[in-house]
DNA sequence: TGACTATATAAGTATGTAGTTATACATTGA
DNA sequence: TCAATGTATAACTACATACTTATATAGTCA
């Protein structure tokens, strides 16, 4: 494969982290502060096991950093684009009111 | 569903459309200027009828318009997020060379 | 109308991945 | 060490979709 295939397919792939609403749910979760596990998984209401498969694609891409602290893990956003990626294209999408939903942009009131 | 799964749904379709290397391809070929399928074919050198499956789901998603002129159908990009999104990844996963080699930043020389 | 070009679609295969259940591993405290 | 809590992983199923081949549709020009 050459340089340029190499190219989109990295970038695909980014965009492919974020394809997914439980991801994005996640991430939304994560925006503001950061969590441990536990609190992700009350927070969005799945299964334990999926959350933490989610969340170790979201740490392998470089998307969220995690850290150990007793016997909890303590996830946090650090790409420091995918706020304004996402704010963009909630937008895009819809309206304002998305990316309030989501978390993204505070709400006036 | 409620109101905020279906706002989730809705993102990460719209970042789906995204996560596809031959879809960035194309958009990153109609990025400049408006072309006829067949160039776009000629351009990425993927089948004919590949091209134009990815090019309807474009279509239905608003992010690319189509116009007939004689035999040949002409599409563009028309939605307006697309290239800053594209740029701000680009960067985001490496550098501001894959920017350029998708045609989303332009070379300095 | 018939031949030709341009584009779209249908049917099929293959592959990737989200989610589940069950289980393993790690940490803490009694 | 044992029980309890928190997290990760393995095996599996189900489903979505990218791509291919073959064919259909649409337009042009003789």
């Amino acid at each position: 494969m050459d340089e340029t295939s190499r190219i989109f397919e990295q970038v695909a792939h980014y965009f492919s982290l974020l394809a997914d609403p439980t991801r994005l749910r996640i991430l939304s979760c994560l925006c503001s502060e950061e969590r441990p596990v536990h609190e992700v998984v009350e927070s969005i209401g799945l299964t334990q096991a999926n959350i933490s498969r989610h969340l170790n694609i979201l740490y392998r891409a470089g998307v969220v950093d995690r850290r150990r602290e007793g016997s909890a893990v303590y996830y946090r956003v650090i790409d420091p684009n995918f706020v304004d990626i996402c704010r963009t294209v909630s937008i895009t999408v819809a309206s304002r009111d998305i990316g309030e939903a989501m978390g993204l942009i505070p709400s006036k009131h």
